[in-house]
DNA sequence: AGCACGCCGACT
DNA sequence: GTCGGCGTGCTC
């Protein structure tokens, strides 16, 4: 308080590190007027190190204990982050145990958050040679010879493991300096254009020009073109850019920047983007009418909406979901609020894309990891205009929940069900169907939710009431289910019948179709050749170095690929154990499928999609496209198949290996087996026709294959649901999973044990574990978890202040310092 | 998360 | 000695 009086301003900032507090800086005079929340600040952090920063909150309050640093600058002129967006930031960082430093990591493109870097220069006045030794004099020498230079550089080229202590030395004896700076990764795309030299303000001047290029024929190609291109002097007059017009005249550069010397056009250069935006925001909407049926469900869930903030779609393939959304975000549009559409991942975006922009022209935008940062960056900017902006419908996988929508009306989440929602790596660990809930309430949108199968836990809320429920069970235009056939692989292992990996039931169906000109899925949810190579001899296995799973063997690289780190080695030609020349492949993944596939059936035109085969940036469509436009029989695939894909003359969809499926370690596998079984049977048989689907399991009388077969979700829904309240799994209770990782194998026990040991103090049965899991080791780390149950009717906050009090503490012990606490809330 | 600092063991 | 490798503590 007795501050207040005086003129001295602070700021709290948001740093991006996985910091549990925010810092807080001076606000120096020149800057008071810019420091507000929400703003982009440049901080030094640490002795040297600049990071862009978030200001949360501007106060008088002079922190105890230790002196501010100053702000060095703000960046926007006005704030970049809504207040009610921090308020967002801070929600997840609270619900999903991590620093809201995390989740600004998250939020912004890496373009518009820009840290320092150190470049050191050899100091000018320095002669004392002779007081460096050898390495020093190498590095002084470098910097010398190439002016500025960054640290890592330096240790590369001199061959330096430590280049810090050097560089150290160095500077104590003032040899060199070093200077911080900001690195800038965004650089805005420019053009260049072309236009009419200030010169030539009428046709005499212009055909005065004209006469004199008489002897210049390249020359004059070109202002035929530019005249051509940008109607001169005419009604529509348009910018020409430098690049159509040497295009269209057939000419070079030097032609011209001639005629830019005779001063008849003038070169310039104009920032253009990388959006491709239209030049005008259409807002015509051209919308397929609804059935009477999708018009019910239509009207159903605007009536829910009347009544509640959350709907869930439950409407079976080919039921026409897509179309309902889009009437609905259409009236978003016309209520002028923006649209946000949600998909689990970049494979889909492309048929949705289509669909979205025939009924809404440019004014949707497309967000996702594979656009460049440069790209997303102006995306962001473009978004951040507000009502102005022309990108009223954004079409993204989860990481679209952080741009900076001002005005969301209605977020559709498709495929609900979707396990990818769910972050696993770094923090934030966070749900983008659940956290748009809380998104959605921030600006008072719906939230629709749509689904064949949906999620056990978002079903279950339908029953509860906490969310509005409208099912729709009649396929589009009576397109029929297709009909699913089991093929019992264990019974055809033993009475030898397989063909490699193809039951004769599958086989014969597939040359049934091809036979009909029809196309095929076939499903396998492995990548690679096979999952494990065996010595024949004596059992042994390849194994990753750095972690604790077998190799998966890939043909096309002839390598052996640990699918964890990415750790890849050549192939062994003898087994080092035991010396025997015959390592053999076991089990199998795509490539396997596809090179037998072949084998059998060498006239067929085969396509691979999964990871390998999809790592370039267009590998999606090109594949896609190959098997729309049926320059593809077979398209084999693992879950990137199965993800909303339509095809008009797939006949017959087979599931290669159910088994793996159903034997996952989780007690969500049985719902996954279902959804994906569901997911891929949904992709056979289409306008003419009821498709087919072939599921090869050795376990025919399993309970969810006879689900799959009825496509009976509600029995699948029963059964788990009572699953789950028996062993006490979401959705009646909160799960809480706690990785712990360390690099000794001896340490990592005593932890794990101690912290299940400090928890069950407080939380008693509710914990469990510790457990080792099946994969124990990931590069180079030993890990165990720890699951925490806690019932849904408890203060989960409370609870998690406790669990990460409790590791802390731990932490502090001499043994735990470099101990990691990783927290996973709702894990999937 | 970085990054610096300090301790320790190996190597010339 | 001195170089490189870790473990630990701190950042407004």
């Amino acid at each position: 308080m007795s501050n207040s009086q005086n003129n001295i301003w602070y700021v709290d900032v948001i740093l991006p590190k996985p910091l549990m507090q925010y810092y807080t800086y001076q606000v120096p005079a020149e800057l008071i007027d810019r420091a507000k929340p929400g703003c982009r600040t440049i901080v030094q952090f640490g002795k040297k190190k600049y990071y862009t920063g978030i200001i949360r909150s501007l106060h008088q309050n002079k922190p105890k204990g230790y002196e501010t640093k100053d702000i060095s600058d703000v960046i926007d002129n006005k704030p970049l982050v809504e207040e009610r967006h921090l308020k967002f930031w801070e929600w997840i960082s609270s619900y999903y145990m991590c620093s809201v430093g995390d989740v600004y990591k998250a939020a912004l493109p890496a373009g518009m958050k820009l840290e320092s870097e150190t470049k050191v220069l050899p100091a000018a006045e320095f002669e004392n040679l002779d007081e460096l030794n050898e390495k020093e004099e190498l590095v002084f020498q470098y910097l010398n010879n190439n002016e500025v230079a960054d640290i890592d550089e330096i240790a590369d080229v001199i061959g330096l493991k430590n280049p810090i202590r050097i560089i150290k030395s160095l500077m104590d004896k003032k040899a060199i300096t070093a200077v911080e700076k900001i690195k800038n990764t965004y650089r805005p795309k420019m053009e260049s254009f072309v236009r009419l030299h200030p010169n030539i303000k009428s046709e005499t001047e212009l055909n005065k020009a004209f006469d004199d290029l008489s002897r210049a024929p390249k020359q004059l190609n070109i202002l035929i073109a530019f005249i051509s291109i940008s109607g001169v002097f005419g009604e529509n007059q348009r910018e020409v850019k430098k690049a159509d017009v040497l295009k269209k005249a057939d000419a070079t550069a030097a032609a011209i920047n001639a005629l830019s010397d005779k001063n008849i056009l003038e070169l310039y250069d104009k920032e253009t983007g990388r959006l491709g935006l239209g030049d005008f925001k259409s807002n015509e909407t051209k919308l397929n009418p609804l059935s009477e049926i999708q018009e019910n469900a239509h009207q159903e869930i605007k009536q829910h909406f009347s009544e509640s903030d959350v709907c869930l779609l439950h409407g079976v393939t080919s039921s026409g979901k897509t179309e309902i959304y889009i009437h609905l975000m259409q009236e978003a549009l016309k209520e002028g609020k923006q649209v946000l559409y949600l998909l689990p991942e970049i494979a889909l975006t492309a048929q949705i894309i289509n669909r979205l922009q025939t009924a809404f022209g440019n004014q949707v935008g497309v967000y996702h990891s594979k656009f460049s940062d440069a790209e997303r960056v102006e995306i962001f900017k473009e978004i951040n205009k507000g009502a102005l902006s022309k990108y009223q419908v954004i079409l993204g996988v989860r990481s679209s929940l952080y741009l900076p929508f001002s005005n969301l009306g209605l977020v559709i989440i498709d495929e609900e069900h979707e396990t990818t929602y769910k972050q696993h790596d770094p923090a934030p660990r966070y749900h983008a169907r659940d956290a748009s809930i809380v998104l959605a309430k921030v600006f008072g949108a719906k939230v629709l939710l749509g689904s064949a199968t949906p999620a056990v836990e978002t079903y279950f809320n339908t029953k509860t009431g906490k969310y509005k429920l409208t099912e729709l069970f009649t396929r589009h235009k009576n397109i029929e289910l297709p009909k699913v056939t089991i093929a019992d692989s264990g019974e055809a292992r033993r009475k030898k019948k397989m063909k490699s990996i193809f039951t004769p039931l599958l086989l014969e169906e597939i040359e049934k179709s091809l036979a009909n000109r029809e196309q095929i899925i076939l499903f396998q949810n492995r990548r690679g050749y096979s999952p494990y190579m065996e010595c024949d001899l004596c059992g042994w296995v390849p194994k990753c170095t750095h972690c604790d799973v077998s190799l998966t063997y890939h043909k096309y690289s002839d390598s052996l690929v640990c699918h964890y780190c990415g750790h890849a080695e050549k192939t062994h030609t003898k087994c080092p154990a035991c010396g025997n020349l015959v390592l053999q492949t076991k089990g199998f993944g795509t490539e396997k499928i596809e090179d037998e596939m072949a084998l059998y059936l060498p006239e067929a035109r085969i396509g691979r999609m999964d990871l390998d085969s999809t790592r370039k940036k267009h590998a999606h469509e090109i594949l896609i496209g190959q098997f729309e436009n049926y320059e593809i029989d077979i398209l084999i695939g693992t879950q990137m198949i199965t993800k909303g894909l339509d095809f008009d003359r797939v006949s017959l969809v087979g599931i290669l290996n159910a088994d793996n499926l159903l034997s996952f370690p989780d007690y969500r596998a049985f719902e996954r087996a279902f959804q994906l079984m569901a997911q891929v049977s949904g992709r056979a048989g289409r306008k003419h026709k009821r498709g087919k689907v072939v599921i090869q399991t050795s376990q025919p009388g399993h309970p969810v294959i006879k689900q799959v077969i009825d496509t009976d979700y509600f029995s699948l829904f029963k059964q788990q649901i009572s699953e789950r309240q028996i062993f006490k799994y979401p959705p009646f209770f909160r799960h809480i999973k706690i990785t712990i990782k360390h690099k000794k194998p001896e340490i990592i026990n005593k932890a794990a044990y101690e912290l299940a040991k400090q928890l069950r103090h407080t939380f008693g049965t509710r914990v469990l574990g510790p457990e080792t899991p099946v994969i124990n080791r990931i590069q180079d780390y030993y890990i165990r978890n720890i699951h925490i149950k806690i019932e849904k009717d408890k203060a989960t906050y409370k609870a998690k202040a406790f669990i990460i009090e409790i590791a802390e503490r731990l932490k502090g012990h001499k043994d735990f310092k470099s101990l990691q606490v990783i927290y996973d809330v709702d894990p999937y």
